[in-house]
RNA sequence: GGGCUUAUAGCUCAGAAGGUUAGAGUGCGCGCCUGAUAAGCGCGAGGUCCCUGGUUCGAUUCCAGGUAAGCCCA
């Protein structure tokens, strides 16, 4: 016996059972532990903040991890899944210093850092109990006990272990990094920051006459928007292949451009006059020049900018240099803008750093702005310029400029001193890896991250911040010798009194002080703590403590297999994972990453607090709970796609494929427990069984190989959309048209092929469904096995994944299927037409157009359209025109290729002739001749269709060329059955509405003046009485008796039906 | 400004080596079936397959250029 499924239920409710059955029993455990020496499958959890509560988009990626987990443990593999939390980072430090009203630096620095570091800490777990109980619930199988935390000790020695191997391999290097910073704030800031400060501004355009040396009256003609950089220039760019000319303006011999000629000497609107002819009006050009002449040539310094060793203020050439804006000679300032630094680098030019980290001139320039704020310093500068006549044109320049968003001063691109990580240097071995990964969607491989990978610069890995992995870098007081520590004993070996418990954070780490190698003099660790995106980017080695602990585990989990995370990762997670992985071990470091679209609220707009359309998982999880949700997510569109986030998507996976599915499985235990059918015992050979049932097997296969193809390859999508479509030809095609075989026929082979079949095809989509619905894929499957079976795997996540077994696969019959159920489905609709509802039988149906092949298909399958559409004969015809108007075209795929042209002249052709007539000669001849446009065409009757349209006054249901016709007429005896029929209908419904049981035996009686009735009741007495479950008919009703007086087809009758 | 992606019915999505009637679900209207159903079936209305140009006998599909949205970068 099975346990009865009462009506009365939540999805939701019986998920919470469910858990509590996981957790009593330590299902997840043992599903670990089951396959413990079985190929191991790594996951690796890209590491959440706790530092919020988890969002809806948290869940899609979680259950899309979880799916393809639960299938690899279910197809044998052990599933290494730890989980992960990422602890580090500004984000972390924003919140704690809005929490403690710390508005910058100085401020962090009073209230000091322990104290600081302290509250980071608390911060970034504050939301985890949120995210545990989230993880919970949606069903996400992750190992939350072992963890990996990004902030742990063992964590951040595994940091410093890959640091060191940076090191050795000569790949961390210091050097400067420009970088947007808020004089203000104290601080520079990431880029997603930045993004959230642009502003339009109008800051000054200027133009300024450079002198050159050794060429009298001859001036560079540089143009800027930031005035203040001028005092820090120390060369001029140019195109190397741009054309330059000098031009004659007020006696005075100009260099720039050619191209610029126009927007700083003619009319704007007016385009460009070919020099040759004279060039704009007026102007004289003196000479001309291409950019790589200029190389080299030197100039006055605008400023005095202090003594250097290095040659500077001459002119370099650089491929950045655009004649777009300005004058094609572009000013360089090597500490304010990162391809005036790399200019710099490549020239060896004096780095000159006059503005300090106040945003104010330093004291060394002597000019009237020393220690000015350096915007303010603008009109000065410029007015200087102009009163030494160098100034060629000023104007006002509207562009956006990013702001800092906290204090809403406009941002400084400063160069800072930077550590960085040499990854140009293996940037040819990242892309070669990156081919050896797969991508889904595969077009992110050689898009985006591809493109990515091709310009990658090194990594600026420092910050100068505090809550973060700190740089294990010391520098010697004396000496200035430097050492990179890449452990924790190392760092005790070396250093002076090393509390035996030394926390890794600032600012503990700080105060240990190490004894230098070379001088023997002091060494201090470097202020600098590193990226966090570092941090997780090691997450494939830190996560095991490697190379400190579990070797052997490490070198078996790497690479890992799979990882999913949003597609905004390719340039954070995707890549540091990659870069890490590359520079350890010349290795990929994942082998399948699954990329996330966005999920956007249901206005189409991205979800957000402040736009107040959020949607909390939790509602959805109390009331549809997870299975709906996650079902939704997994069929509503490919996850790499952006979707729209709907409830009502929700319900409709509710009822189309929860409901579907639950419905024909309470159905199968309710009259499996009827009946008291053991389906374990004896099962028919399939062979044996009827060929509904072998219809629904070799579906059943055929769908196991799709959904196990596809999950293969993940694509989750597709996947589960092959399961609903099975589902929903199970209950409305197998159930329905079997119906009669599991209830009320005689016990024997075939009711128990019925529920044998029906009760293999549950459990076997019970276990291909787990992944997707673990929670009513479980429930099912404890019940319909766990029930029987003792000895069977306690849970469906311990059973293993169903395997396809082609000998079942007959894939002409799931064709014929296809094809009679599209023939009934237009009886149907002809029935419609008529307006004779499907009760009443008819005599006959019509059947026409269908080629031999068709005919035969129809007559294997002629019961499902015998009874499917109530007709007491199937009649096929050769005679289209009585029921249907012909008309043929050209088999356009065919012809096209062969006539090319003519096509469009045989079409008109067919159309315009008898189409009976042509449709004659092509069946008497094989062929056809057709004049059209001037020539004869031969074409064979294959190169035809011939297309059928209603034709008026039929009860017809037309395709392209077949069509079905009904037969409306109704003999007395028709009318008989119809009304009995009818009276079948109506007592059920009775019995349904007064709460009999399924199987309550009744009594019934019919009193009626209606002849037709009285009539239809006699002749059809024992199929009435068989189908109603009446054994008695009696004169008068009992007064417990249910009466009701029913119109049937029009004739009154009273009908009484009560229990027995 | 650059790279990548997306655009098909009111909504959510399929799809098509280029082939002349582009589909499903849902929603709406009407009808039907049903003693498993939080169901199902049928019919109807609903489409410039984002726009423009090119290639072709034929383009919604291929090519080019746009437009809009999104992500990443500058």
């Amino acid at each position: 016996m099975f346990e009865e499924v009462s009506p009365q239920f939540t999805f939701a409710e019986k998920e919470k059972q469910t858990l509590e059955f996981w957790r009593d029993h330590d299902i997840f455990q043992k599903s670990m532990e089951m396959y413990k020496d079985g190929l191991p499958f790594v996951f690796l959890e890209g590491p959440p903040f706790a530092n919020a509560p988890p969002g809806v988009h948290h869940v899609l990626a979680r259950i899309m991890k979880d799916a393809v987990c639960r299938y690899k443990a279910m197809t044998g593999h052990y599933v290494h899944r730890k989980a992960g939390w990422d602890t580090h980072g500004l984000p972390v430090e924003y919140q704690v210093e809005k929490q403690l009203n710390i508005r910058n630096k100085a401020e962090l620095e009073a209230y000091g850092v322990q104290n600081f570091i302290e509250k980071c800490k608390e911060n970034v777990f504050q939301y985890e109990q949120d995210w545990r109980e989230m993880t919970e619930r949606i069903g996400f199988w992750v190992n939350l006990d072992e963890a990996y935390i990004t902030l742990s000790n063992d964590y951040i020695e595994s940091v410093w272990w890959v640091l060191r191997q940076a090191w050795d391999k000569k790949l961390l290097y210091q050097g400067h990094k420009v970088q947007p910073y808020c004089y203000r704030c104290g601080t520079t800031l990431a880029s997603h920051e930045v993004a959230l400060g642009y502003q339009e501004v109008a800051d000054p355009s200027i133009f300024v006459r450079f002198p050159l040396k050794n060429r009298e009256n001859t001036y560079l003609l540089v143009w800027t928007t930031t005035p203040w950089t001028f005092p820090s220039n120390v060369a001029v760019a140019v195109g190397e292949d741009y054309d330059y000319v000098a031009v004659e303006d007020n006696g005075k011999h100009l260099i720039l451009a050619k191209e610029c000629i126009p927007s700083l000497f003619g009319e704007e609107s007016t385009p460009p006059t070919p020099l040759d002819k004279g060039g704009v009006e007026g102007l004289k050009i003196v000479e001309t020049y291409k950019g790589s002449d200029l190389c080299g040539w030197e100039y006055e310094p605008l400023f005095d900018s202090g003594e250097h060793e290095e040659r500077s203020h001459y002119i370099v050439t650089d491929d950045f240099v655009t004649t777009t804006e300005g004058s094609g000679l572009v000013h360089i300032a090597p500490a304010f803008g990162q391809d005036d630094y790399d200019i710099g680098q490549k020239y060896n030019l004096p780095f000159v750093q006059l503005v300090g980290d106040d945003g104010k001139f330093v004291s060394e320039v002597k000019d009237v702005w020393s220690g000015e704020y350096v915007k303010d310093a603008d009109p000065k500068i410029i007015a200087n310029l102009d009163k030494r006549g160098l100034l060629f044109k000023v104007t006002e320049y509207t562009h956006q400029y990013p702001f800092c968003w906290r204090c809403d001063n406009p941002l400084l691109y400063y160069a800072r001193e930077s550590w960085f990580i040499r990854t140009t240097a293996i940037r040819d071995q990242m892309r070669q890896h990156n081919q050896e990964i797969n991508w889904y969607p595969e077009h992110i491989k050689d898009g985006r991250f591809g493109n990515w990978l091709e310009n990658n610069i090194d990594w600026g890995l420092s910050r100068e911040r505090y809550w973060g992995t700190p740089l294990p870098i010391w520098i010697c007081d004396d000496c200035g010798h430097q050492h990179c520590v890449g452990s924790i004993a190392e760092l005790k070996e070396l250093g002076t009194d090393v509390p035996e418990d030394i926390e890794l954070h600032r600012p503990y780490v700080d105060e240990v002080v190490l004894t230098c190698e070379k001088c023997s003099g002091t060494m201090h660790r470097i202020q600098d703590v590193i990226d966090c995106w570092f941090d997780s980017g090691c997450a494939h080695t830190a996560q095991w403590h490697y190379p400190f602990e579990n070797r052997e585990l490490f070198e078996e989990a790497y690479p890992v297999d799979f990882i999913s995370e949003g597609i905004d990762q390719t340039r954070g997670w995707f890549y540091s994972l990659l870069a890490t992985g590359t520079l350890l071990y010349d290795k990929p470091a994942y082998k399948n990453c699954l990329c996330l679209e966005l999920v956007l609220a249901s206005d189409g707009q991205k979800m957000s607090k402040s736009r107040g359309n959020t949607v909390d998982p939790w509602t959805i999880l109390n009331e549809q709970g997870a299975d709906a949700m996650r079902w939704y997510m997994f069929t509503a569109s490919s996850p790499w796609t952006q979707r729209t986030f709907k409830i009502e998507g929700i319900d409709e996976a509710l009822k189309k494929f929860m409901g579907t599915f639950h419905n024909v499985y309470s159905f199968f235990v309710m009259y499996a427990n009827l009946e008291q059918v053991d389906v374990l015992q004896d099962a028919p050979l399939v062979a044996e069984r009827a060929i509904v049932d072998r219809w629904i097997l070799s579906r059943l296969h055929t769908l196991i190989k799709k959904v196990r193809a596809d999950m293969e390859n993940y694509q989750l999508t597709n996947a589960p959309r092959a399961i609903e479509g099975f589902v929903d030809d199970l209950s409305n095609w197998y159930v329905r048209r079997s119906r009669d075989r599991f209830w009320g026929a005689e016990a024997g082979r075939d009711k128990h092929a019925a529920y044998t079949t029906l009760y293999e095809v549950l459990v076997t989509v019970a276990k291909l469904a787990a992944p997707f619905v673990p929670f009513l894929s479980d429930e099912l499957y404890r019940n319909l096995v766990g029930s029987l079976d003792p000895d069977a795997p306690l849970s469906v996540h311990l059973a293993e994944y169903p395997a396809a077994d082609v000998v079942l696969i007959d894939a002409e019959l799931e064709k014929d299927m296809a094809f009679t159920r599209e023939v009934i489905s237009m009886g149907h609709a002809a029935r419609n037409r008529s307006g004779i509802k499907t009760r009443q039988p008819l005599a006959e149906v019509t059947l026409g157009g269908l080629s031999e092949a068709e005919k035969e298909t129809i007559h294997r399958l002629l019961s499902f359209v015998h009874d499917e559409l109530n007709v007491k004969e199937i009649i096929f015809t050769e005679d289209l025109d009585t029921y249907a108007q012909v008309t043929l075209k050209p088999n356009f795929k065919v012809l096209g290729p062969k006539y090319g042209k003519g096509v469009q002249a045989i079409a008109k052709a067919l159309a315009t002739a008898d189409a009976m007539q042509l449709k004659g000669e092509l069946e008497a001849n094989g062929s056809l001749q057709i004049e059209a446009a001037g020539e004869t065409y031969t074409v064979a009757s294959s190169e035809i269709d011939v297309r059928t349209e209603n034709r008026e006054g039929f009860f017809v249901e037309v395709d392209f060329r077949k069509f079905v016709a009904l037969s409306t007429e109704l003999t007395h005896e028709l009318v008989l059955e119809g009304m009995a029929r009818e009276l079948v209908n109506k007592i059920q419904n009775m019995r349904k509405e007064a709460d009999f049981n399924v199987s309550d035996r009744i009594k019934l009686s019919v009193d009626t003046s209606s002849a037709l009735v009285a009539e239809a009741f006699e002749v059809h007495r024992d199929y009435i009485l068989t189908e109603t479950l009446t054994i008695e008919v009696v004169e008068s009703p009992g007064e417990k008796a249910f009466s009701v007086e029913q119109k049937l087809n029009g004739e009154l009758a009273t009908l009484s039906v009560e229990q027995v």
